[in-house]
DNA sequence: GGCAAGTGTTTTGTATGACAATTGAAAAAT
DNA sequence: ATTTTTCAATTGTCATACAAAACACTTGCC
């Protein structure tokens, strides 16, 4: 697991929250399933009634349960969990197999990317392009896999603030993942590391002339080439 | 507002965490704010500080907060913020100026709708077909209002998961938002209705015949017609 | 004076015990 | 059989106490 947070697990109700978030996830409890009760939980985890609550207001709020006096808390049915919350998704990345994860995850990037790229080079300001191309910059010059992988998360991130709409913000979080789970598989460098960097280049130029279709296509290249990238690891 | 749940406000721990969540996405508290303290809250809202923690641990869930001792609650940073959190969504419909949602919503569903038509189209099983073409059915014998919108909630949901792919169907929250907004916004019958019931058969057209590219161009319709349809009610 | 160590203070984190509210299920009354 | 009542299990809420973290300050040392 890549160390996303320096904190392991500082306060009780984090742990108890991540692992049963984790265990619902892993299908230990099937969404209709009755969880153990509030006391249960606590001898279980050693902790109190107050922090398995609290962690359970937490999974609440991921939409992951549902509470009722003298019910219990029941595992709700899996179209209403927040799947794109960050935590969420990394309690799914480390429960389900990771080839289908990062098949279901491209995807989706290719849904949703190619649509940002497009509305971000029609919308974006000049500041919004100076991040984009920075970013492209500390690509080219990064030593080690970590800034590789860094530069290039802000460089898609930076792409999604450029396309201007808060609504599309939160997706950035799959393609973190998506590179997370990429670095998992390989953890080295890119075989194709300076075609990768052409291919960030060619979005870059398309967004400085605000070519619509082009960043579009642009985009497209570049997940192609992640899909490629994956195959090789699967196949090694 | 819809009645999206029956309960108005049942809990404490519910109707603070909507509270401080509303005036959080309403600007009152700005990213980097430090938040009043647990036993503040407690008196604020009347509550224990129990049931103010229960909240805030809520909040923070959604990426609104993050807490430490001696320190306090602080505001996250907007990008930390899950915007595809339904409670999100909601308390940010009610906070800001509705004709922009409108317009930040549609500019989404441009983006994702199209790309899960098209997914749906080559992926959707039998059954998956099914459930599809009943909501069609009752888009079409709906008699007022509310029906028409939860037959439709119900067409665009089971289009979703006709696409096979779970990092999607969050996704769904963002058309239900679009169509709860537009209702707030209409309060009476779509006058397009009769066009807008040929634009979703469209759509089923095109996923029965497995043509995704098809399904791909419905879509987009079917989105320029709800545009239309948002500039009548915001002329009118 | 400058720097280090310790000390205090504020706020969240955790635990415990008590009681209220909700609601499904069993028991009782008709 | 059906309705009503009672009961019991579980979450919801509260009050209180203490632990732990981390910033602010003070003290002691050189």
């Amino acid at each position: 697991m890549p160390k996303t947070i320096k904190k392991s697990s500082a306060t009780v109700h984090d742990r108890l929250a991540r692992s049963i978030g984790e265990r619902i996830l892993a299908g230990e409890f099937a969404p209709g399933t009755l969880l153990p009760n509030e006391a249960e939980w606590g001898k279980i985890y050693d902790g109190s009634r107050t922090a398995v609550r609290e962690a359970i207001k937490t999974l609440t709020g991921k939409g992951l349960l549902l509470s009722r006096p003298k019910i219990g808390s029941r595992v709700q049915p899996r179209e209403r969990w927040n799947l794109l919350d960050r935590d969420v998704l990394s309690w799914h990345r480390s429960a389900i197999d990771r080839r289908s994860f990062a098949a279901s995850t491209q995807e989706a990037r290719r849904i949703i990317e190619p649509g940002i790229a497009e509305l971000a080079a029609k919308k974006r300001s000049a500041e919004q392009l100076d991040r984009l191309v920075t970013a492209l910059e500390n690509m080219r010059k990064s030593k080690s896999v970590p800034q590789t992988v860094g530069a290039d998360l802000e460089f898609h991130s930076a792409l999604l603030q450029a396309a201007n709409n808060a609504l599309i913000v939160p997706f950035g979080i799959i393609i973190e993942q998506a590179l997370a789970n990429l670095f998992d598989y390989t953890s080295q460098r890119n075989p194709h590391f300076n075609l990768a960097v052409r291919l960030h280049e060619n979005i870059v130029r398309a967004v400085v002339a605000q070519d619509g279709v082009g960043a579009r296509h642009a985009m497209l290249k570049l997940i192609d080439d992640t899909d490629a990238v994956i195959a090789a690891v699967v196949k090694k």
